[in-house]
DNA sequence: TTAAGATTTCAAATGTTTTTGAAAGTATAA
DNA sequence: TTATACTTTCAAAAACATTTGAAATCTTAA
């Protein structure tokens, strides 16, 4: 396969791969566009590669900036920012965990706390209890799993499949 | 709080929190309805309930038995199917774990293997296949660890907690 | 069979999210 | 300061996803 073919294909799946991801689609690709990109790009080369309008861009670029994905970095001498995407899978990986945690996990958690309020004086209120209680314990257990995971060091994944085997 | 309360909190709580789970607002009401439901509810009761069309009901109950998260229960003498959900927090997990990982992590293993064919034959070559063989490695290893987690016994997640303290 | 009860389908309507592009805003060089 | 290069915003348009409900289909009792 050619290296062009392979980029191209990646820029593409990627975008696709996202939607599944509950990711737009363009915030994938252009992810992915900057992941293989040796050179930082500049909003211009985004839009004329992705084939996108300035505001699309922009808008892509700054949310995958504030999920830590991307990084602004300044050439000498020009006046137009460029940017480069986090190519440390470890620290890439990280940030998409915190944010999926946040958005998929924790608001769970915060409503089943709320509703395990029911006073259990019924056997019908008890059987909702017993519901939202084992619910609110996997949702804890993962959570703190997942913490874990973010906060531990890239061989720590190592180590941990490791323990997984047995 | 009321039980009926709480009922009809986690019941509009779950669908907004399917959304951000990449599930349908419905389909996930409907799951909720279920879950807190002890008696097992017909179309008619859903439909009534939640205050949707025949069409949307049968469509949501239909994907959410596909899920594994459903089953149709027959009552004697009775003509219509009643639903029941799972409500075994484990099972139910497990098996929304198993359909994430295939429309999720799978895809995206498959797509990187393909990608991995390009030739090393530049440093720009090289650059691309060092992004795709580690992102590659940390979804077999996601995968795998996700596969274990699904096979394993329900008691196991506990098991696992106390090696994730270490 | 047939009729009534129940489920499924699907085209059109509605609702939601994403994209566009022109206008407004900002920063820098001269 | 002023002109220019660049970035950001946002309302309208387009694309996409969900929902409706009536018609078609299936199923069962008689």
């Amino acid at each position: 396969m050619e290296l062009q073919e392979g980029k191209d294909k990646f820029i593409q799946s990627w975008g696709t791969l996202g939607s599944n991801w509950g990711i737009n689609r363009t915030m994938a690709q252009v992810h992915a566009l900057l992941l293989v990109s040796l050179e930082p790009m500049s909003a211009e080369d985004i839009m004329n590669d992705l084939k996108i309008s300035r505001g699309n861009a922009n808008m892509n670029v700054r949310a995958l900036i504030d999920w830590g994905l991307v990084h602004k970095e300044l050439k000498q001498g020009e006046r137009k920012e460029f940017f480069v995407a986090e190519k440390d899978m470890w620290t890439m990986i990280r940030q998409v965990i915190v944010h999926r945690k946040k958005k998929e996990l924790e608001p769970a958690i915060k409503i089943l706390t709320e509703i395990m309020e029911v006073q259990a004086n019924s056997p019908e209120a008890e059987e909702f209890l017993k519901v939202t209680t084992e619910l609110k314990m996997f949702s804890d257990k993962a959570d703190a799993a997942l913490e874990k995971v973010v906060r531990s060091k890239p061989t720590w994944m190592l180590t941990f499949m490791s323990m997984m085997k047995s």
